[in-house]
DNA sequence: AGCACGCCGACT
DNA sequence: GTCGGCGTGCTC
């Protein structure tokens, strides 16, 4: 019997399976998705691989044996086995990559330093109750006999209700033992609510129409506005799934952005739920995984990774706010999530179900064009209307002085805090006016690392690179013209200070990444604004989506200009989204609502439609763009970039790949490029980008691969390759 | 990735 | 004469 092993190292040129002898005591064992201990290379050190095969072939004295089993009770199931097959086909990683993505860190192929099982210690009696009762006698302590006779009563005991000392002695005598127990860090109530929930007539047919897909494959587009209850379509669905024994995974772009939804799962499902994400600790991730690979969780909420969840009878996918840019891997391996559920939906023969108030232009097309089948939730829940949205031209409001908030604006708000209601008010990004730049002569500061603008951080006067650190000290004195440099501009601190000033007693808080960095505060703060501790709300793009306040009736965008001026053919799509998303905050609790967008563009077409609430009508109009430029989903995009610690070497290799690939595309595709990337320069590597835009280009996937294969043994020069890139 | 082998420069 | 630089090549 021989096992092909892959090994833990990530490298292009050692992803390929290598063969193995396995000694006859682990032959029983031996399972394809194990973990192993393998010796590899020269000195036979010892490392960790993962089996993907095992054949019949007799012992071969040329090849080396397994060593051992790293972790029995551990498998990566033939399906999760076979989906690294196909993203490293699809996203052309490399294989190992693939699979270590589907598990949590502390499970990855890899040395294991610590053990993260948790446990509970219990008191246990050591021999039967009828020698116990005899024994109760003999005993002197009044703690101890209390002890043995709760034990005979078959109470459960913790270790640490009785000290150390009658436990010991009671040990000493062999009267009782220590039992430990697996704990699970993450343990929530376990008292289920029953739905009493009456949905509205769209939401039935929601879930009428997707509950008779359960059991064979099929994508839904749920496109419902903000506020018409997509959630409560989902979790009856679950209900209903979980009746039958079957499981289902839910993404959600970002946890702590969507904990009220969490809770309600929680609320609802009691304790087969598991959540996955990023800020769990990896003892915390281990548990949820562990739950989730035993069969105890049926239901997990998580970010992108967790649709790799090896869910036991998987009976749905769910992707929510499907149009986040979070369900793509900017890293390697670059994968989207919702391929990844489209293809296990594939597998399993279950209904996917892609949500959003505002789904990517490629998925509503799809929707119009049958491929998906489009559900319509066109009405808030108990009939609540959506805000208006009003825009404000912030070019007059400069000239009267107002620089940050409008005379529309503070009207509203002084209205709100009168009728003690609440307001959120979303700054466009951080960035916004925190970058330093000279007023007399336009100077900006420039990491001299990464080629991006530095932003100013108040707490200790540094402007900061965002990628990759750099910091220096603020200058007091332009460098080029050498005016006083004092007169910064907005960050969300510089706005609470500012709104205190306006809205003198209003209690403000503000959410953004810095006052949200410790762990629970999020929820906290989340809390307290709901329990109407604060008037305004204050925060970054963080406070856009999933947040749900019955009290807000107004929501201001301070600067929606930010995201339109990005150069990136989303960005209108984007903008929208985000913007619409936003407005979604306000009148969910059936209050007159408005929403407030400041801009100096105010004739921008996206924004004009957003005023109107056209999501169509934007969505034609960047369709004919896309169409016009051939991109998504007219055509299909794949980004190469080219990295090299040399200037020189980057923008020449660039140049060869666009050679080497050139002749070999359809005329229909088109090649742009070499071109320096958006960002050129990250920690000292220099960066060029191809960007290829091709329809129905069957070869383009060969082609790549001989490319990559040009670049599998070159350590100076790094090729990266992005399939439907979704920053470009 | 990691380790050995190998062929040239400056040192006890 | 030797120690050690890191370029090259291989790993079941």
């Amino acid at each position: 019997m021989q096992a092909k092993v892959l090994i833990e190292y990530k490298v292009k040129s050692l992803d390929k399976a290598f063969s193995y002898n396995v000694k006859e005591l682990e032959q029983n064992d031996l399972l394809v998705g194990m973990k192993v201990k393998v010796p590899f290379g020269n000195g036979n050190k010892l490392i960790n691989g993962f089996v993907i095969d095992i054949t019949n072939d007799e012992y071969d004295p040329s090849l080396k044996n397994i060593d051992s089993i790293s972790d029995k009770n551990l498998v990566l199931n033939k399906e999760l086995i076979d989906l690294g097959f196909f993203m490293k086909e699809k996203y052309l990683c490399t294989l190992i990559s693939a699979y270590q993505t589907m598990l949590p860190s502390s499970l990855k192929i890899k040395t294991i330093t610590s053990n993260y099982q948790k446990y509970d210690e219990y008191l246990v009696l050591k021999i039967n109750k009828e020698l116990a009762k005899t024994f109760l006698n003999d005993l002197k302590g009044a703690k101890q006999k209390e002890l043995v006779n709760r034990l005979i009563n078959f109470e459960a005991i913790k270790k640490g209700e009785y000290s150390k000392s009658t436990i010991d002695s009671l040990l000493e005598k062999g009267v009782i033992d220590i039992k430990k127990v697996e704990k699970y860090r993450i343990n929530k109530s376990n008292l289920k609510k029953e739905s009493n929930i009456v949905l509205n007539s769209d939401q039935e047919n929601a879930v009428k129409r997707i509950s008779s897909s359960f059991g064979k494959y099929e994508t839904f587009l749920l496109h419902g506005v903000t506020g018409s209850g997509k959630t409560e379509v989902y979790m009856q669905l679950i209900e209903k799934l979980l009746k039958i024994d079957e499981g289902a995974i839910m993404l959600v772009p970002e946890i702590t952005l969507t904990a009220q939804l969490v809770n309600s799962f929680y609320e609802r499902f009691g304790d087969v739920v598991a959540v996955l994400h990023s800020s769990l600790s990896d003892g915390e991730k281990y548990d949820e995984y562990l739950k989730i690979y035993r069969g105890d969780a049926k239901v997990v909420v998580g970010t992108r990774s967790a649709v790799f969840a090896p869910i036991k009878n998987l009976g749905i996918i769910i992707i929510d706010e499907e149009h986040s840019d979070s369900f793509k891997q900017e890293n390697n391996p670059r994968y989207n999530a919702i391929d990844i559920a489209l293809e296990r939906g594939k597998t399993n023969n279950i209904p996917v179900i892609l949500g959003s108030a505002t789904p990517r232009y490629e998925t509503f097309a799809r929707g119009l064009k049958n491929v998906y089948t489009y559900i319509s939730l066109p009405k808030r829940i108990n009939d609540y209307p959506l805000p208006k949205i009003e825009i404000v031209d912030m070019t007059k409001e400069v000239k009267k002085g107002n620089r940050i908030i409008s005379t529309k604006l503070k009207e509203e708000i002084d209205k709100r805090l009168e009728k003690n209601e609440q307001v959120m008010l979303l700054l466009n990004r951080r960035g916004f006016s925190t970058l330093v730049s000279c007023s007399s002569c336009g100077h900006t500061f420039k990491c001299p690392n990464c080629d991006i603008t530095l932003t100013y951080h108040k707490t200790n006067n540094t402007l900061r690179c965002h990628y990759c650190g750099h910091y220096e000290f603020k200058p007091n004195i332009c460098p080029e013209c050498r005016s006083d440099l004092n007169a910064l501009g907005t960050g969300t601190q510089k706005l609470e200070e500012e709104i205190g000033k306006i809205f003198e007693g209003a209690r403000i808080v503000r959410m953004d990444a810095d006052s949200t960095s410790r762990k629970g505060m999020h929820e906290k703060l989340i809390k307290e604004f709901k329990e109407k501790k604060y008037d305004i709300m204050l925060g970054t793009q963080m406070i856009s989506k999933g947040l749900d306040f019955k009290d807000v009736s107004l929501v201001g965008v301070i600067n929606a200009d930010n995201s339109l001026n990005i150069p990136d053919f989303r960005s209108g799509e984007r903008t929208y989204s985000m913007l619409e998303q936003t407005s979604g905050r306000a009148g969910r609790g059936g209050l007159d609502s408005i929403v407030i967008i400041q801009t100096f563009n105010k004739d921008n077409f996206t924004l004009k439609m957003l005023e109107k609430g056209s999501f169509t009508k934007n969505y034609a109009y960047e369709m004919s763009i896309r169409k016009k430029l051939k991109y998504p989903p007219y055509y299909y995009l794949i980004g190469l970039k080219v990295c090299s610690k040399e200037y020189e070497q980057a923008s020449k290799e660039a140049n060869k790949i666009y050679n080497f690939i050139k002749p070999k595309v359809d005329k229909e595709t088109i090649i742009l490029g070499p071109t320096t990337a958006g960002i050129f320069r990250i920690k000292n590597i220099y960066r060029f980008q191809l960007v290829i835009k091709y329809r129905f280009d069957k070869n383009i996937k060969n082609i790549l691969n001989e490319v990559n294969k040009l670049y599998i043994d070159n350590k100076d020069v790094y090729l990266e390759i992005d399939i439907d890139p979704y920053m470009i």
